[in-house]
RNA sequence: UUAACAGUCCAUUCUAUCGUCACGCCUUUGGCGUGAAGGAAAGUCGGGACAACACAGAGCGCCGUACUUCCUAACGGGAAGGAUCCCGCCUCGGCGGGAGACAGCAAGUGCCACAGAAAAUAACAGCCUAUGUCGGGAUUCCGGCAGGUAACGUUGAAAACGUGAGGUAAGAGCUCACGUCCCGCUGUGGCGACAUAGCGGGAGGGUAAACCUUACGGGUUGAAAGGCCAUGUAUACCGGGAACAGAGGGCUGCUCGUCCAAUCCCGGGGGGUUGGCCGUUAGAUCCUGAUGGUGACAUCAGGGCCAGAUAAAUGAUAGAUUAAAAACAGAAUCCCGCUUACAGGGUUGUUAAUACA
RNA sequence: GGCCCCGUAGUUCAAUGGAUAGAACGGAAGUUUCCUAAACUUUAGAUAGAGGUUCGAUUCCUCUCGGGGCUA
């Protein structure tokens, strides 16, 4: 299913300090991605973080536009990302954040998200070797 | 009809698919139904509601406001009116439009660069010798001193009521006529600001978005306010200070008052929590109509329920209309204003042009 | 969300309401040197924006823009 719930978004503070103190990260511009295995307690394998700054976007209704487009493509491009997690039965926090201080199109923003699914999932490949 | 200007109103449409948040219902790992940002949600510039502090006291300090009357819960907001200034018109004393933080430098103090004698107390240059005195001269003349005197003195943003006459030694609102302005009193009109007429007194540079005076108002802190539940814990230790008597504390700059009071304050260092519920959306509410009022607005009647999240909800794709789905822009306790930003469209008024009658 | 503070040369700071807006470092040009550094001489460069009060505004007032701080 292509939904996008609450327990599918990182909201516990604790966990969101750990995940910035302590998770790993890499670019796929315009995001930087933060990533770490945690417990979660939730039926979902994943749960995200979607941030854009207000020092890069002054106004509300552009940072509403990024993050809603982010939101969109996540939401139907994760399934693969889902069964990849559930068949090494792993759990995932991470956070996407937008870099850029540019406004992208919807277009440019799904590519870039099914990039860097594919490379959490090779990075967490690599975790295991 | 078109264009310009001014005012006012509306503001990313419709269909399908997949999704987000809230509420309700059901056969509850889900499904169905309903609702889902703004005129400025913005800036946080005023004012309130609400809450805590003693539901709050006194004085000083500090801050704010400033023509009048009214509206409002309140306001620095709004309405109507007054005076002043600016613009336009003409039949020349009226009409129309616009502007502004519009109390008081006639209570005190300060400041006014450069220039200028001087920036307001005077002094200086100049003018006058009526009066006093001294000297010369010798009978009404000259000079000095004392004295009198005004805004006339190249400036400047600003120079001490204006013009004319009288008056005098020379002069001066010193006096008079006409005029300007200010203060007080009285009459008339108006709730009032004020207008107008008369009488009396007076003549003063500017600056209060300089200190200030007068009048009125403001207790302080803000929903990260505040209340409840759950979980968990240790003020171990070190340094400095106050105090064994009213230290310290009660969210207030100081003093007083009042209440609680034996340990308290500062720095270093350490332990625990960082979850949930309420506040939280029905209200100075919205729509329609009637009545009162010049108006802001008020009252009455009928009807409606219109986001409520807590890392924070409205998007994507395809199609249609269109020249182009397109301006400024996203609720966070709520409300009333102000200010600022803004594509397009509707509508009202004024002016100009064109066409027709 | 709430409450505050600050915007002056490229940078760090000055400047009672008096305008030619100052100083240091930095920049540019020149002198000196075989070249560079140092030294010396000269020079360019700014009041965040708009409006108001005032004869006059960096300074006082209002609005806008930008930056920063505090608050569990």
């Amino acid at each position: 299913m292509q939904t996008f719930k609450k327990e599918e978004r990182l909201s516990r503070k604790k966990i969101v300090d750990q995940l910035f103190s302590e998770g790993k990260s890499f670019v796929v511009f315009p995001y930087r991605i933060v990533w770490m295995s945690y417990d979660l307690e939730t039926n979902y394998p994943a749960q995200v973080l979607i941030n854009v700054s207000k020092k890069k976007f002054k106004r509300a209704v552009d940072r509403n536009l990024i993050k809603r487009r982010t939101r969109e493509a996540y939401r139907r491009n994760k399934e693969s990302w889902y069964k990849f997690l559930e068949g090494n039965n792993f759990k995932c926090a991470f956070a996407l954040l937008y870099i850029s201080t540019e406004i992208a199109s919807y277009k440019a923003i799904e590519e870039k998200i099914i990039l860097s699914l594919q490379r959490l999932q090779s990075e967490y490949e690599k975790d295991i070797k």
